[in-house]
Formats: structure tokens, sequence, C-alpha cells
DNA sequence: AATGAAGGTTCCCAAGACTGGAAGGTCAAG
DNA sequence: CTTGACCTTCCAGTCTTGGGAACCTTCATT
């Protein structure tokens, strides 16, 4: 299977699975005439990678998921431990613009937004 | 006023303000041995700045605020259609995230986290 | 005067995770 | 044989800093 078509079945554009290549999340075959050669499970793993990318792991989180999939001696205590620490970045992340977005929107309720410069919002700013 | 003391007064690190320095954000004089000179108005800029990206304003944005904060003739309308310009991009983000976290939250729970290798989060990554 | 410390300067590299484009090889159809 | 759609590699850029090297200036102390 060619690149395009792995792409198209895993969900990964084929930029990103070069990337992938490069920095060693998948090691597709090669033709002999240099073009890249995806098997099933080359496909299974880029699917596998997008579904963890589209939960916002890290690409080491990635990898190191990817391994804990491939390895049968693996424990689910190993993976919830990568997953709470995701978990725990997305709530600092969250917290972070929650509190940015408390702030804006009342600015914004008090300016009235008008042709007048006097504005609650640069005013926020100044030093 | 050299580049440290104008870091400390806006609370802009130095690697930054010259960041700032070379996209334009500011233009500090220069004294004849080559070091930048900061007069107060500057260091406002800095801080000035300094809030804004705070609360998250892209450069972009800072750029825009900083020229309607220093336009006598400016509109609040146009400094509100920025802040809810950006609003709504915290707001986006801000969804996206709690979706991420939804998810997650959920796989955690549904872990056990024990030695065995059964584990929800994986399995929900599978192809 | 000489020296050393503490500042300043520029420039390059790294991050994360791709994305775009250029230059060129390969393949299948007409 | 040509065309067009693939594929390849490599380079560069994204965005906002942070780190560090190599070098210059200033000031204080020996």
């Amino acid at each position: 299977m060619n690149i395009s078509a792995a792409a198209e079945r895993s969900g990964v554009p084929p930029k990103t699975i070069r990337y992938y290549e490069e920095i060693g999340l998948v090691r597709p075959l090669r033709e002999d005439n240099g073009y890249r050669s995806f098997q099933d499970s080359d496909v299974h793993k880029l699917t596998f990678l997008g579904k963890a990318r589209a939960l916002g792991f890290g690409i080491d989180d990635c990898r190191a998921l990817l391994a804990l999939w491939e390895d049968e001696a693996r424990t689910s205590a190993e993976v919830k431990r990568i997953a709470n620490g995701h978990l725990s970045e997305i709530d600092t992340k969250i917290a972070g613009l929650l509190a940015m977005r408390a702030t804006l929107a009342e600015l914004i309720e008090h300016c009235r937004g008008d042709s007048r410069p006097d504005c609650p919002i640069i005013k926020s700013l100044e030093p």
C-alpha cells in the first residue's frame, strides 16, 4: 500500500506520516523503487496515533502508548498513569483559559463599543 | 534606561523585549555604544504588552491594541471587536479541551489501573 | 594600568507538530 | 511518447520565546 492509501485509511495525512517515520513512530518497508510500503499493521499504528493525538496526547506520550499497546505484558496502571498526567495538563490549560475568559468577558461587558475612545478594555491594559 | 531595568519595570524579560523590537512592537533608541535606551514610554508599552499577552491576545492583536491605545481617535467599538474575536478563540479552545477532558476522564474512570494489561484507554485507541 | 565581573550586543539553535513547496524520480493510461 | 498523478528528499517556515556562544562596554577593584 502506498502512502496516500495509508493516509486515507488511517486518516493521517501523508506529510504527517512521513514526519512520524522520521521520528521513529512508524517504520514502513520500502519497495524497490523507494516508495514506502505500508502493511495493515502500519495503518493500524497510524490510526492509533491519530486517535491518541485527537485526545491531545503529545508525541512522547503517543510513543509510550504505542509501545504499551504492543506490549502484551503492559499494566493498565502504566497506561492510566500517562493518561492522568495528560489529564492534569488539560486541566491546567482549561483553568488558565477560564481565568482569561472571565477577565476578558467582564471587560467586554463593560465596554460600550460605541464611537467614543473611552474603553475599559484598553484601560485595564494601561500601566 | 538599559534593557534589564526596562525588563524589571515592565515585567517583560529582556529576551522578549528584543524580540518585540525585532517585530516592531517597540522601538527603543540607541546609545552611542549600541545599547538600547528605554524611555518611560517604552516601558509603558512593554507593560501594556505584558498585560495583553497575559490575557492571551496574540501578537497581531497586541499590535492592533497598542495602536488603538495610542490613537486618541480610537473607537471603543474597534477595541471591543478585537476583544470579542479573541474571546471567541478562547471559547473554541475551551470547548475543544473540555471535550477531550470528558472523553479522557471517562476512560480513566473505567480503567482499573492495576497490573493487568486490560485497559479501556488503550482499547479506545485501537483501530 | 590591569583585571575581572557584570552588564550589553548579535546571531544561531531548540522547542511542538506539523505544513508547504521545489526539484526530481516512477508509474499507468492513452 | 507524453501526460498527469503519484512518489521521493530536502529546505524552510510556522509562533513566541528561552538558552547559549562569541564578543564588546563599563565600572570597580587590585
